[in-house]
DNA sequence: ATTAGCTGCTAATGCGCATTAGCAGTCAAG
DNA sequence: CTTGACTGCTAATGCGCATTAGCAGCTAAT
């Protein structure tokens, strides 16, 4: 059933001559066992373990002692699957380079659950097998979120989370400011009248971008429009938009906006010309649009970085719980202009 | 991070007054062995799990069991970096499918090395952990092929690798038929003088694009240049081209062929009025141009997915070793037309 | 000569579970 | 009243490792 059986320590033993404890002791002893064991006996066992290729199994390593360097990340979402490809690359990429600093290796658990439907405490749960665990996902499922942080398991969260029965540690970006500057440069720019285009779910990330669109516009400019739906046509946001009297348009996704843009240009528009488009996040892949919206940036790859080096404190120190918003620098962009006089 | 000390199963065990094999017999008892436990008893200690929330501890599980159910993956280049990204992403999407298919979990190595410098068996070397690994990259390490292929662990390269001392399994596209059916489907269109541009280094999947071409031009059509040296300007190219008399291109690197087509273009001539150009592969990133070249699909979703199912096979089965070429099905594209009589 | 201290190791134990061998009791058949 | 079969459970072991106690042999100091 199971493969070529693996190398254990007392076959390493063996072939050094030794006792299993000696390897053990060589491979990871306190400094002071380690002066204990002269320089000749260390060398014949590292011998043989280098031409044996033995590695500890990270199993019985963690039944043993409790950790074996490796994180875990989770995902709500299958991690490769080409739309989400672009979403989480960034964040494995800032995770990957912290992890090897760190001298971690990473252990992408699939979940149990097919597709959509994964689920952290599904099957056995083999969350465990790693020291501790990031996750990430646009949407989290509270209940598991709860279980996680009222557990001891170690875990950081990416992106801001609502407390679940106690603070959730993680690294988000800062959507509110983000947000609140973009619309406060647009109030600059003489916009008084705001439509925002996008969902409204209870996704923290979603609520954020509200919440700093809604504080901002208050005081100053005024929210005319909101549109919910995202599936309308183009066409129809669009005859929404002037209907409402907006010269600014806030867009959630960045698709809206290409695809109002794109609407906008058939009708003989221009932007900002005639009005001015925002994108409350970073484009994803810029290249698909010819436009360069005004927008902010989400530092994903900083995220990933921080995020893990957050968890590997939080592993290795116990350290309290820290909640870290990084600031989404503008995109200055090419679709916010003045604001146009509208009869 | 406080939290009372997880329950064991001896825990459970005292509180329904048995001892904790009977637990671990009514959690997960073979048939026959459940059936010496009567309904009374099963129910009680039911019951204490339930009312306590008790759940095995995976990592004590699968050290009972002996499989770690974790499947390496190492990339003998960083697999996130943004321009190796696009490379990876579809390989590790068919990976990350199939193995939670069968529910693996992935280990994603690091690497000792920073960068370039990567190699399996850099001491400190983690390969190991997992049950079996995938290899995947460009250019492999011969010596270090070989010594996997020698050594008992259980392991698939992505891509057609030439034997290490004995065969290597793999999972690889067959580049050379896709090569050959483009180079036929040209001589179809009236092609009869050839070019080949692109490196010719040893790697596997350069010298089956090679043999692929050399082996259809051979009979029928006639190769008039080959170009190596992939860094020389397209106007060179383009002048070495036209003064072989091809007439039609055969490039293995998209991005060559983008550069010749821009370069074509700007002296006014257009593809394939004026030249024929076919891309040995498939596009990576298609919408960084706008001319849909004339090329092959490679499979690379379903590479990693079948062979993570290959490697799981020889994990659990000691599989004999199997080599897989699938199939690389042409694309038609816009830059393959008939072939233009020349002076 | 005894003690104390050091060196170079190893035996033993436990992590939480799965699994197997087997014990004590009951009951029916011979 | 003995044997055998069955019932209802438990003790014991091992998975691969980390860790601790401690043993035997030696030297230096008292």
């Amino acid at each position: 059933m199971a493969g070529p059986k693996r190398l254990t320590q007392h076959d390493i033993a063996k072939l050094a001559g030794v006792s299993q404890a000696t390897v053990s002791l060589v491979l990871n002893g306190a400094p002071t066992a380690l002066a204990r064991i002269p320089q000749e006996t260390r060398e014949r066992v590292q011998h043989v373990i280098r031409t044996t290729g033995y590695v500890a199994d990270p199993i019985a390593r963690r039944m043993a002692k409790g950790l074996n360097r490796i994180l875990g990340v989770f995902t709500y979402e299958p991690a490769f699957p080409s739309e989400q490809a672009d979403f989480f690359t960034p964040f494995l990429l800032g995770i990957e380079e912290e992890a090897q600093a760190q001298n971690y290796d990473l252990l992408l658990l699939t979940g149990a659950g097919v597709g959509k439907d994964r689920k952290i405490f599904a099957d056995g749960n083999r969350l465990r097998i790693a020291d501790g665990c990031l996750v990430l996902g646009r949407e989290f499922d509270r209940a598991e979120l709860k279980r996680l942080v009222l557990g001891d398991y170690p875990f950081v969260a990416i992106g801001r989370r609502e407390d679940a029965g106690e603070p959730v540690p993680y690294v988000g970006g800062d959507y509110t400011s983000g947000t609140r500057a973009l619309v406060e440069k647009a109030r600059g720019l003489g916009h008084e009248k705001l439509a925002y285009i996008g969902p409204s779910g209870p996704a923290e990330s979603i609520a954020d971008r509200w919440n700093g669109f809604s504080a901002a516009a208050r005081d100053g400019a005024e929210p005319v429009l909101h549109i919910d739906a995202v599936d309308r046509p183009a066409g129809e946001i669009l005859d929404a938009l002037f209907a409402s009297g907006a010269t600014a348009a806030f867009f959630v996704e960045l698709a809206d906006a290409v695809r109002v843009e794109v609407a906008a240009r058939e009708r003989g528009l221009s932007l900002p010309g005639d009005f001015s488009a925002v994108v409350l996040g970073s484009h994803i892949r810029a290249e698909r649009s010819h436009v360069q919206f005004t927008s902010f940036n989400i530092p994903r790859e900083e995220m990933g970085r921080q995020a893990t080096a957050m968890l590997v404190r939080r592993i290795e120190g116990a350290a309290p719980v820290e909640q870290i918003l990084l600031t989404c620098e503008p995109v200055e962009g090419e679709t916010l202009g003045p604001a146009k006089k509208r009869t």
